[in-house]
DNA sequence: CATGAATGAGCTTTCATTCAT
DNA sequence: CATGAATGAAAGCTCATTCAT
């Protein structure tokens, strides 16, 4: 379809290019489409960009969501690794495009599935929280507790990739599962590292 | 001076219209200046935004180093609360700044002075957990908890101020502390929210 | 076309205004089109001047080297006497830009269609004194000969339409073709004049 | 003098940087002095520019004027030779200027003391001419003949330099002296080449 | 006289967007 | 629907010139 070629088209654009380099005209071209026809399907140029970032997010949710719906019941600090390592794994399928998303695209209206991913994720937090309630300590909202460690996680995670820091990939794991359960108390014995 | 009402103008320029639609016309307009005298003391458009930036890190960094310094001696608890607070307050002077830079501008260079900002903390955390070590689980390096512990912080730190999530300062500022110190189970007793 | 009116316009800009008048916002207005249409068919400024100078070398090469043809198996004099003329009568054609190419316009590469004109010219000025070689003396070489006799002609015929100096077309014909002639001493005869 | 240094100045910055890269503030440097100093001692830059030729006629109009004076009474071909020969020499001087000004600077004004220089040099040669008219065929106008001589001696000295043709310089100064004599028939015993 | 910071018109070029075909 | 030539506002930047000191 010509829609899916122009957002490969951006997608492509955009690694290769960064967000000024990613002219209307030079998407076009990368999709063997005329400028043009870029407005059949979109408004304008900041829609064809939130239109990629927001297939991304489909494929990052998806990929992730599935992982993370199947280890809802295992014990905590596997069911947290777990979900890390597939946001990792997710994240890593295209890290030049998510470098080109962070570090170049500026934030485009408040909308976006990314933002939507993230509540999302934030509330499946929360109630895993509250089913758990149990291991928690006592003295933190759940709502509270679930914004910190979506916006932790999903920021050490992307600056993981970004940064590659000298830290191994299980070890990495480890340390963000700890951090995660400790803050919660929920830590008596995560996971050691493999 | 001139370069200080063109750092200001830009600054403003920034915040109103973002990274994109600070022109060089509207920044010398908005500093009641001609758009050749931004030339005299600059090189190009980048360097002024460059410029602007460094003088917001460069403020960031002298209020959170000394409160930093200053409470070095307290214990740890108390020491990451203050820290983190000089941290906030610093970057609640100016929240719209903070979201233009954040949301609008495009990383520009990693010779920056809020990477090297960034790195200086990084470091003092670091040889913080070596003088502390006896209170840090002994299965942590601590360059990696050091790395951890920075991007966490900062960035919870400014989305906190970015999205004024429902939680006030205090409780903000105990669960951040909480995550930081429990993280590395020097966590017996974490203030108590006032 | 298109094209055809931004040269035309290009040409008329650069009689008018000279090679810095010329601006491309100039040349535009002129040719009732906007400054981006100029980008879509020469990459910049220079090549558009250049262009309009191909097209000017182009029609005098053509105007001249059919005349020239055709009197190659005339007698020397004639066959000089009639080059030139056709020379001055296609320089003559636009002398106001003439002018402007001569007077304003920097050399624009060595690559220009005027300096293989130039080329082109010498060699065919070469080939018939080496057919000529009987009636030429014995001490000169041919390719000095060819240089001498193609930049005297070329600069003197110039010359005579910038600065119309008080000379008439016949008599101008005249001189120039014994100044030729006789330098090779091929002068037994030259024509008279009108 | 300051006018010396601003002069000097220009005149290195026209031969290392074009006309076009002759800017202001790049002479004002050059000369060690402040951009407004210029416009102490000329009214604009092409003033300058113009100044800065007008030295240079100077320098070439003394240096030939005194040797072409000393040949006056030596025989034509000993004399045209010499002639050409300083010329030759002193537009050597600064090949590069020389460039400079031919390939770079669009004509300013038709006051000019180069052309005042021409005017003098054809009127000087006009009354060689006349003094010499019993060696000169008869069939032509003496002010016609200076005109013709003394561009085509111009244009194919300064040629001859800029282009450095294949052609050594006693081959170049024959064929230009053997130019001028037959041209007017005193050319039964041009020099012979050394 | 000399300075040099300041000027501001104007330069070349780009690119998101439109619309007649 | 698709095209792509055409648009034109606006971008970053330069530089000859001025004028208060």
């Amino acid at each position: 379809m010509l829609v899916e070629r122009i957002l490969y088209a951006a997608q492509e654009v955009l690694i290769g290019h960064g967000y000024d380099g990613a002219s209307t005209n030079r998407i076009a071209a990368a999709a063997g489409v005329s400028p043009g026809s870029l407005y059949q399907y979109f408004p304008n140029k900041d829609a064809i960009v939130a239109a990629v970032i927001d297939r991304y997010s489909d494929a990052l949710a998806a990929s992730v969501a599935s992982t993370l719906a199947r280890s809802l019941q295992r014990p905590a600090p596997e069911h947290v690794r777990n979900s890390v390592a597939a946001l990792l794994d997710a994240l890593d399928v295209h890290p030049e495009f998510l470098r080109a998303v962070i570090e170049q695209t500026p934030r485009l209206g408040t909308g976006s599935k990314l933002a939507a991913f993230e509540q999302r994720i934030g509330e499946l937090t929360m109630a895993y929280l509250v089913m758990n309630r149990a291991q928690v300590r006592s003295d933190v909202r759940f709502d509270t507790a679930a914004w910190m460690l979506v916006r932790m996680i999903e920021h050490l995670t992307v600056r993981y990739i970004l940064d590659r820091p000298d830290i191994d990939r299980n070890e990495f794991l480890y340390e963000i599962t700890t951090l995660a359960l400790n803050y919660l108390r929920i830590h008596d014995d995560p996971m050691r590292r493999a």
